[in-house]
DNA sequence: GCCGTTTTCGGCCCGACTGTTTTCAGTCG
C-alpha cells in the first residue's frame, strides 16, 4: 500500500463529509489522521503501530485497515456514491463551507458550480432560509471570478507581490509600525494570499487611506479589527491586514503567522497552564491580558526559546526545541558552489562574481558555467572550460581572501552519457551533474541517467534534483528515496537550489536524506551578483527542513571543503 | 471522530465580519 494513496484517501473522505455538512469537529479528524501519517517520517512498512497513532482512532482505523487489507476503502467508495463529485469544486467558492454546500444540496439538489449559477439566476437561492439576495449575488460574483482567480502564489512571486504592498504602507502616517504575516513569513514555497499586522490608534482612518491607496478591486470586509480585499496586482490576490495597538503586535504577529497547526498546539500549551492565547494577548486565569514586546517574549513566557517563523510548521517544532541551536543558520555559509558567468548564460564575469561573493563574507566559492549540450545557455566546449579553468586559476592570484575554484554544470544527456570525458573532469575542483532535458521520459530512464551520473567519481553534487519550478512545472519526477540511497552510497551531495523558483531538493526529502547521512550543499545558482542574495531564501528553507549546521557543505571550512570534496 | 493524571462524556483554538437575523450561524484564517 502506498503511503500517499492512504493519506489522499482520508483526506477525500474529509473532503466528502464536509460536503455532507458533517460535524466539522469529526471532518477535522480524518483530516488530522491524514496528517499525523503525513508527518510520520516512516514508509507504512515500517510503521507497524500505526492503529494506536495519537490521532488515529476507531473510524480512521478502520479505513486504513480497509486500505491495507483490501486496497480500498468501503467508507469513501460509499461517500462517492452519495456526493456527486461535481459538488467538490464547490468548497472553493469563498463564502461556501460544508454547511451550505449541504443545504443547497438538500433543499435545491445542487450538485454542480453550473446547477448553483442557475439556482442563483432563477432567485431560487435567496429563497432559502438563510440565504438572501446578497448571498445570491454575492455567489454569482464569485462563480464568474472562479476561472480567472489563480489559488496559490509561488514564493518569488509573493516576494514581488509584498514589495508592491509595502511601500503603499509607508505612506500612510498613522501606521506607526507593520509586518508581514502568514505563509509567506514562514517562507512557504506557495501562498494564498497576503497578510499584514499593522500597529494604529485609528484604524478607520487607516483603512479608508488604504482603500483609496491599494489597488483593490473588492472589499471582503472592512471593520476596525480588520481589512480584507482583493487586489489586482500582476495576479488577482487577496490580502488580509489587522488593526492592532502597539502592545498587542507581538502576539498579533505570531497568530497571524501561523502555522495554523502551531498556533494550535500554543494554545494547547497555553491551556495546559491555564492561560489562553488570543492575538491580543495571553489571557491569565484571573482574566489579565498580558501582551508582550516582541515575540521572543512571547515564547519565553511559555519557557520556549524563540522558534522562528519558517519552523512553525505541523507542530511538532515544540517537541524538537532542543534541535534549534545546531540548525544551519545564514552566519554559518562560507560560500556558494554553484553560479553562473558570462561565459554561458550569466550576466557577470568571473572578477565580478567574485567581489561580490567577497562582499558577503565567503571564504571560497565555485564557478559552474553550463556544459556545451546546453546550447540555449551557450554552454562551454571542453576547451573554453579548460581555458576558463586557467582564467580561474590566474585570478586566484589577485584575491588573498577568497579561493575560487573551477567548476562545471554538466548536463546529464537524455542517453544517460555525461557531457564531459573524465580526463576533462578530471582536472576541475568541484564538477555539478544536471538534467535538463528531455523531462518526460519514463522514471525509469531518468532514473538510469542520475544513476550514470552519481557513479562517476568525479562528480561531487547533483544540482536540482527534480527539476521542479514552483508554480510551473512538476520537473522530471525522479524517485528521489532511490535517489537519496545513491547519494549515500557513492558519497555524493544532493542539492538546496536556494533559487525561490526552485527550492528543490523539497524539504520532506531533505530530511530524509539527512536521516539517510547525505550532505547537502545550499546553492543559488545564480546568474547574476544580486542572486547570490537568494541563500538567505536556502538557509531558511533548509532550516524548515530541520538541517544542522554539520550536514550542510557549505558551512565547512575552505580548508575542510579543499580536503573533502576538492581533492578526494 | 478523537481524546483523557480535571478522563469514558463533553469539549475540541478563537475571534472578526457578513448577512440574515432580531440574537446568531456560517465562513474564514
Amino acid at each position: 500500500m502506498n503511503k500517499k494513496v492512504m493519506i489522499q484517501t482520508l483526506e477525500k473522505i474529509a473532503l466528502y463529509m464536509e460536503l455532507l455538512g458533517e460535524n466539522h469537529f469529526k471532518v477535522g479528524a480524518f483530516r488530522k489522521a491524514a496528517n499525523v501519517l503525513e508527518v510520520d517520517p516512516r514508509s507504512l512498512t515500517e510503521m507497524d503501530d500505526i492503529l494506536t497513532l495519537k490521532g488515529i482512532g476507531k473510524g480512521t482505523g478502520a479505513v486504513i485497515q480497509d486500505l491495507m487489507d483490501k486496497g480500498e476503502s468501503d467508507l469513501l467508495n460509499e461517500l462517492q456514491e452519495t456526493v456527486p463529485a461535481g459538488m467538490i469544486p464547490l468548497l472553493e467558492i469563498p463564502g461556501l463551507g460544508g454547511k451550505r454546500i449541504a443545504k443547497l444540496h438538500e433543499a435545491l439538489g445542487i450538485d454542480s458550480i453550473e446547477a448553483l449559477k442557475e439556482a442563483c439566476e432563477k432567485n431560487e437561492v435567496s429563497a432559502l432560509p438563510g440565504f438572501g439576495k446578497k448571498t445570491e449575488e454575492k455567489l454569482l460574483h464569485e462563480i464568474g471570478q472562479l476561472a480567472e482567480r489563480k489559488t496559490s502564489f509561488p514564493l518569488w512571486q509573493m516576494v514581488k507581490f509584498v514589495a508592491e504592498v509595502e511601500p503603499i504602507l509607508d505612506e500612510i502616517e498613522e501606521i506607526s509600525k507593520y509586518s508581514v504575516a502568514g505563509s509567506f513569513r514562514r517562507t512557504k514555497e506557495q501562498s494564498s494570499d497576503m497578510d499584514f499586522i499593522i500597529v494604529t490608534d485609528t484604524p478607520s482612518v487607516v483603512r479608508e487611506k488604504m482603500l483609496k491607496l491599494l489597488p483593490a478591486i473588492e472589499t471582503i470586509a472592512a471593520g476596525d479589527a480588520k481589512l480584507s480585499v482583493t487586489l489586482e496586482l500582476e495576479e488577482i490576490i487577496d490580502a488580509d491586514f489587522r488593526f492592532v495597538t502597539d502592545a498587542q503586535f507581538a502576539s498579533a504577529l505570531h497568530h497571524f503567522t501561523g502555522s495554523k497547526e502551531h498556533n494550535v498546539k500554543m494554545r494547547q500549551l497555553a491551556k495546559s497552564r491555564g492561560e489562553k492565547i488570543s492575538e491580543y494577548g495571553v489571557e491569565q486565569e484571573d482574566g489579565t491580558m498580558l501582551t508582550f514586546e516582541s515575540e521572543e517574549d512571547f515564547f519565553a513566557h511559555f519557557n520556549l526559546p524563540f522558534i522562528q517563523p519558517n519552523l512553525r510548521q505541523d507542530g511538532r517544532e515544540l517537541d524538537r526545541i532542543d534541535e534549534l541551536d545546531g540548525l544551519v543558520a545564514l552566519s554559518d555559509i562560507r560560500g556558494d558552489f554553484h553560479m553562473h558567468t558570462t561565459a554561458s548564460d550569466g550576466g557577470y564575469s568571473i572578477r565580478e562574481m567574485a567581489d561580490a561573493c567577497r562582499t558577503r563574507g565567503y571564504s571560497h566559492m565555485v564557478i559552474t558555467d553550463h556544459s556545451h549540450y546546453l546550447k540555449v545557455a551557450n554552454g562551454l566546449t571542453p576547451e573554453r572550460l579548460l581555458d576558463q579553468l586557467k582564467e580561474i586559476r590566474e585570478i586566484n592570484e589577485e584575491y588573498p581572501d577568497i579561493e575560487i575554484f573551477s567548476g562545471t554544470e554538466m548536463d546529464i544527456l537524455p542517453d544517460g552519457t555525461l557531457d564531459f570525458d573524465d580526463e576533462v573532469l578530471d582536472q576541475l575542483d568541484f564538477v555539478i551533474a544536471s538534467i535538463h532535458s528531455s523531462f518526460n521520459q519514463p522514471q525509469e530512464q531518468i532514473m538510469e541517467r542520475l544513476h550514470s551520473a552519481m557513479k562517476n567519481p568525479h562528480v561531487d553534487l547533483i544540482a536540482h534534483p527534480t527539476g521542479r519550478l514552483i508554480g510551473k512545472r512538476d520537473g522530471y519526477n525522479p524517485d528521489v528515496p532511490q535517489l537519496i540511497e545513491w547519494a549515500a552510497k557513492y558519497g555524493k551531495i544532493l542539492e538546496l537550489n536556494a533559487s525561490p523558483h526552485r527550492l528543490d531538493l523539497d524539504k520532506e526529502y531533505l530530511e530524509m536524506a539527512q536521516q539517510a547521512g547525505v550532505k547537502i550543499s545550499i546553492n543559488t545558482d545564480a546568474h547574476a551578483t544580486e542572486q547570490l542574495e537568494l541563500m538567505s531564501i536556502g538557509v531558511e528553507y533548509a532550516q524548515k527542513a530541520w538541517l544542522k549546521k554539520e550536514n550542510v557543505v557549505n558551512t565547512w571550512s575552505l580548508d575542510r571543503f579543499k580536503q573533502e570534496i576538492v581533492d578526494k
